[in-house]
DNA sequence: GAGTAAACGAGACGGTACGTCGAGTCTTTTC
DNA sequence: GAAAAGACTCGACGTACCGTCTCGTTTACTC
């Protein structure tokens, strides 16, 4: 919750109606995805007036972008995969970079970045948090490169960018996500092997 | 145009109104995006009543994949990369696809796609449009396998969702397209080779 | 039904289409009133096409004081009110006329007057029909002449809208239709007798 | 302009929308009559939002009732016919009620009655407007039978219902109104005295 | 404490688009 | 050549949200 600064003799932002309004947009946002959540709707159900909403953020996208960081830290760490057998680190990255894209919570962070076109400062809000994500995961490329599973001097984010986007491509654009799809990335980042036809 | 079938008697779709609002939805398109096209603003520019386009396409997403499908149709075949050097094919796949999905075409198509949650119809012909660009470049595929460029048994499906994936999380979800990333993707395409970081 | 008659070589006017589209114009007038019938609604009750509704009654008013008609030739002859006792004739005919003007038909029927305002043909029309009703209740009168009971000069015309109006006017304009109207309508058409207040 | 009451906090209803919005129907009423009119009509007519208009007036003879009375409202007192000669007084009243119901506005309020079929909420109302014509018609009568013109114990309100309805059935129903009709119903009022045919 | 100024709930406001319905006209095929 | 089917343009329906605004109230700061 930023800046409650200094304007002398004036009411500072309500605690209550920040975190209200949050969790209705969370809330409304689960129900409804992101393109049926309106601005009136998340009003009411935080029992807020909708002034109140736009006086903190003046488009849907901002609202939302907040909303969705505002979840990010307020839960759990988020289980670390921990290093064991050789593959299995790999895999695991793959997995969850794989089930991020693909649950809803994808989904609802393209449909964003598509309403963003001429909202940069949102943009560029949604991008920090995507950040937040993508440093875990370089994290455990690190950790795949210094044991040797991965070349010293790949690029992790465009590493990262082929797994979340193929999986993104199979959701969106493709033939929807198939069980063997993580296989297939983990050879392809692992070996550079690329995914062989099933028929094989 | 579709079936203008046996329903006996009655009077025939106007093909006036259907080719005049096909081609009002992709001047919109072109104008103001997915997000921002109106049935009603189609109906005003293509000079037709509002029930006309519900008549035909009782969604938005419907008239969108009827629009787009309308001018692949029509427009000129398809400059089909001729086999030359070896490397150069390959590469001129990925641009292709890269290009693609990096158009405003392609947050077009995503975007749409995004909203035909629920719309499982549309979705089905959308996809359909989608395997028209699909077949084109598992043309190439097959010519990069016969001559020794690729494995025999690369699934070129799955090779294509990672090209235009990965070029649909740069713009989407990652850090904006990067000249680099064709190169990129045909050196893994081509040898496996991951993508390396540009300091090295 | 008028003339079916000697236009060779074209195809007669379907009886069928006739009677069935002036049937569902009473049966929708019976369900939804003379404001919310549609020539749409009928047409498809009728099981027949729109065009055919409007080639033969080009406006809603003319359909239905064709209806009206219709079903007025088509019902028992109405009986008479047979001369019985002095009062009791002038009685039955004011009870008659104001009946007339306070059930669901005389609504209907100031209503399609109100929708005559620029349809002067229409408006003949259902005033033809109106003789109808008006033809009979002059022969009363007359009859009440010849006994006496009347003057022998006295305007049946104006009698009749004396009555009828009332009524009109206590379910229109004023308080609604009460059971004492009669009594008091019939006082001043025999007696002249103006009505007098209950609490008396 | 009605209660603007107690709802705390929130912003009250606009004057300048409630008059605008009023004045707007009472112009449109004046130029296309009750059946035309339109909310889409008034609200671009007042410069105003339609949903403005559908918040204080969900049906259309619920505006035009309060159009009615506002204008009632801010009408200039009436002149009352002054008390003069015997029979002037009379015939003045029955002349106000004839024009009354034979003018335009006597058409509207018929017809808006015809409308009100399901709305008893806004019948209520235009009878409560209806009354604001009849107190003053019941004062005249009043005079009248001071006088001993009419009879003491005459029933003021069927005697109206008599005059205003014989000029509604004239113009719904019967033959049109004509010049006599106000000799007429002054001799049928002050004499009972039933009207004659001209020929005579 | 008293004053004050912004935050707040409530919701009215002018708009735009929604998706539906009916009006009245027009076009094609069938009988 | 009339009838049927129904496509067509048009305009209004009543609803939902948009983003802005004006209220009256509340509340944390400063003096």
């Amino acid at each position: 919750m930023p800046n409650d600064s200094d304007d002398r003799g004036s009411r500072p932002r309500t605690a209550r109606s920040y975190s209200t309004i949050i969790e209705a947009t969370m809330a409304a946002l689960r129900e409804t995805g992101y393109h049926d959540l309106t601005i009136e709707g998340v009003a009411a159900r935080a029992g807020v007036g909708k002034a109140t909403v736009y006086r903190w953020w003046p488009t849907k996208p901002k609202l939302v972008v907040e909303a969705i960081r505002y979840s990010l830290d307020n839960q759990r760490p988020g289980q670390v995969p921990l290093v064991s057998d050789s593959g299995v680190v790999a895999r695991e990255l793959v997995r969850r970079i794989v089930d991020r894209m693909t649950s809803p919570v994808g989904r609802m962070i393209a449909a964003m970045s598509l309403d963003l076109y001429g909202d940069p400062e949102a943009a560029h809000e949604l991008s920090a948090i995507l950040e937040t994500y993508r440093a875990k995961d370089i994290q455990v490329i690190f950790a795949l490169i210094s044991r040797g599973d991965l070349p010293h001097d790949v690029d992790p984010h465009v590493l990262i960018d082929i797994i979340s986007g193929t999986a993104l491509a199979c959701v969106l654009v493709g033939r929807g996500a198939r069980a063997a799809l993580v296989d297939q990335l983990t050879d392809l980042v692992l070996e550079g092997r690329l995914p062989r036809t099933m028929t094989g």
